[in-house]
DNA sequence: ATTTTAATATTGACAGCGTAAACATTAAAA
DNA sequence: TTTTAATGTTTACGCTGTCAATATTAAAAT
């Protein structure tokens, strides 16, 4: 009575959730490939699905993309959040903030690079990425503000102060993830160039004490 | 007597100096384009060739793509070595160092992010890319390492104090690259948000202050 | 000056990509 | 039960990077 049913080896005609299926995929891709890997027709292969089914949930590859960076950014700010809550002393989760910035993107290279190095067409367009975004960042924000109101502190405005931490981390970040910027330092008695989560403890710690006297 | 000479409108079969030709086009496409713009084909077209002469230049498309690395980074080595001349007080010198570099991301954002964001194959194939590319860093590091030599200079390690430096400055060109990251900012008296040169002033002298008591 | 060779160009082809248009199937709403 | 909206499929187009085979010519060797 079925007419031949469903596209080869799928139990229905509609996937189910596709949607969700392609994300997870992409972020697999990106686990061991580059954003140059990632391709909607692979994915679509991946989910067993035709190579314009992924436009029934995504208008183009931009809005993948988009959600990509909106997950990456919900387990960022979720990672962040829970230091707010874990450490109290502000200097030292200033110091872990940068942290978890950093093993982030060491982890997550890829996805990180996505998150931060692929600019969208209209970042206004997506609104629920910018909620999402904002928490970790403000995250920052918060901390620095807590230390600049420490006894010593030094006398800087706050905005110059968030910016300089997130600069910081961020820079941070991208020349750890970069295997061939790393080169280009010398090397040192005190710092084991190789050693990136010692060089990352170190740069952390030190901007953490720059803030007061 | 000729054959027919020459492919359309062109004085002689070979072009003369095909390489320089692509190099300078793929620059041109980057001041008002992104990489996602910059084919070689549409680089062969411009230069009325056809699609496959430019591999007689560059192996593939990387090999181009590192062409245009080793370009940027030697303009931006050079406005830095020439600071080493012209600024003579260290503390100076830094932060004038990074606003070079924060107003090269500024200036020419898709190269710059070619220069940094595209990652090589094999980097270390190109050794004159990274000859090149230590001028520039180095300007940074000796800079950092006279700071912390001046009377009153924080203790720290200099590898950490150069990577600090180094992370400080691409953060900020990065963050201020990318209009949608300032949003995240939240506003300030003593700054104004819109201005990203003199965001970039305070907190380039910030660091520069933080070297020392 | 003539021949040989290496550098530089061309045409044609292939597979992979993003995505638009037209159509099919089915789950959910009326 | 019928209608409709959501979710699939097929086919097709133009773009891309790159390969193989071939042509032209400037420069080197004779």
């Amino acid at each position: 009575m079925n007419k031949w049913c469903c596209p080869k080896g799928r139990k229905s005609y509609h996937h189910g959730n596709l949607r969700q299926t392609l994300v997870e995929s992409a972020l697999d891709i990106l686990k061991e490939g580059t954003l140059a890997d990632l391709s909607l027709r692979a994915l679509a292969r991946k989910a067993g699905v035709s190579q314009t089914a992924p436009y029934r949930h995504f208008k183009d590859k931009e809005a993948l993309i988009a959600a990509l960076k909106e997950e990456g950014m919900r387990k960022l700010g979720e990672g962040m959040q829970k230091l707010m809550e874990e450490e109290k002393d502000p200097l030292q989760r200033l110091q872990k903030l940068g942290m978890r910035y950093v093993q982030f993107a060491e982890k997550y290279p890829a996805h990180f690079k996505i998150m931060f190095e692929y600019e969208l067409g209209d970042y206004d367009k997506y609104t629920e990425l910018h909620n999402v975004s904002d928490n970790g960042f403000s995250c920052l924000q918060r901390t620095v503000n807590e230390c600049l109101a420490l006894p010593g502190a030094r006398k800087v405005a706050p905005a110059v102060a968030q910016f300089s931490a997130w600069s910081m981390v961020h820079g941070l970040s991208v020349l750890l993830m970069n295997q061939s910027l790393i080169k280009h330092m010398k090397e040192d008695h005190f710092v084991d160039l190789g050693d990136r989560n010692q060089i990352a403890e170190m740069v952390t710690r030190s901007f953490s004490e720059s803030l007061v006297k």
